[in-house]
DNA sequence: AAATCACTATACCGTACGGTATATTGGGGT
DNA sequence: ACCCCAATATACCGTACGGTATAGTGATTT
């Protein structure tokens, strides 16, 4: 493993452990055991490093993600694999599921959330569409994508703090009890 | 308003919208017209600025929250309350409630988190002893008290985080509409 | 009138922060 | 052999932070 990697994981843990602001670029020089001008060699700065974190770690859930939400007249079967992907982002790496999950909800001028916006933005999207041309097909849907979008990531993380706390399986049976109880919501 | 009230509330706005980290305390003292001094006699340092800000604001909730507890062998009915008094918490003040919210999720080892922990145990408790007392009238619930507490907290946050999204209101319908939801999702 | 008290202003402290100027190392291409 | 360039170390910079020592001020108590 090199320096640039042995600095992405120590930045994972340390900024999951205390906080984008209250880790300073020392502790995870210390942490790497580097210093600080071959961390600002491969990241331009504290921000820098932070956007590579979540460029590494995002990239791969949004690819699948958006294959996810391609549409093919089977809404049900989209929603059970958008539940599916999602489940396992968490699953593969739970420390950097927290870390997102922190920075989501820090306040909104906040640096640590400004990082993060535009992932929040990859990933409604896909989901948005989806429900968008769904309701061409069922008009009970139509002009309700955004409300759809919120509540299904909700739910999904919902679900997926619930098993952190509770150290139960976030598996795909889950995936299909997810599906269900949003499906009730939207038809209720 | 005398300055302590005026520090409090410039308090509230300015760590609602940067965080409590990016927020120092010479803003603070710029926003309420106020030398550095004058601040730390009220309060004895930033921490316990921020402990007063909670405590004023949750006490008030958290009596009511501890009412809409008492089990009367009505569950429905206690349901129905927290989610009331819990909607009414979050209309009456929505800067705190967006401030308590990003502190919650905040990275467990952080200094935010620590403030906020003795609030988040003071919720949980009256509503878990309120399903641990349900529980001996229906065996079905017994050993889920710990997740139903999880669940109705977390679906009266989503709620309430739907609604500041789309702008609609949180009243007392919206709580009946919640607690069917609920009780679907354990009888399922 | 003297003393007391809560309260507030000026000016400052030590520390830790994010970031950098400069120099050195060491392997790859010519 | 030479240069180049990515990568790393030492030592430092300016700034902003949380917090405080000191010295009032002005109303209330005695």
């Amino acid at each position: 493993m090199n320096n640039r990697e042995i600095i992405l994981e120590s930045a994972l843990i340390l900024f999951a452990s205390f906080g984008y602001d209250a880790t300073g670029v020392q502790e995870i020089c210390d942490q790497s055991g580097v210093t600080k001008p071959t961390l600002y060699h491969y990241f331009r700065s504290k921000r820098g490093l932070m956007e590579a974190l979540l460029a590494e770690n995002y990239s791969p859930y949004i690819k699948r993600l958006k294959d996810a939400c391609e549409y093919k007249r089977d809404l049900p079967q989209n929603i059970v694999e958008i539940l599916r992907c999602t489940f396992r982002f968490a699953d593969s790496n739970l420390l950097f599921y927290k870390l997102q999950f922190s920075m989501r909800n820090a306040p909104a001028r906040g640096e640590a959330y400004d990082i993060i916006k535009p992932w929040i933005k990859a990933q409604h999207e896909p989901v948005f569409t989806l429900f968008s041309e769904a309701a061409k097909d069922n008009g009970n849907m139509r002009g309700r994508a955004q409300a759809y979008t919120t509540t299904l990531l909700g739910m999904a993380n919902a679900y997926i703090q619930q098993t952190v706390e509770e150290d139960t399986a976030l598996n795909d049976d889950l995936a299909y009890q997810a599906r269900q109880q949003f499906m009730y919501g939207i038809f209720s």
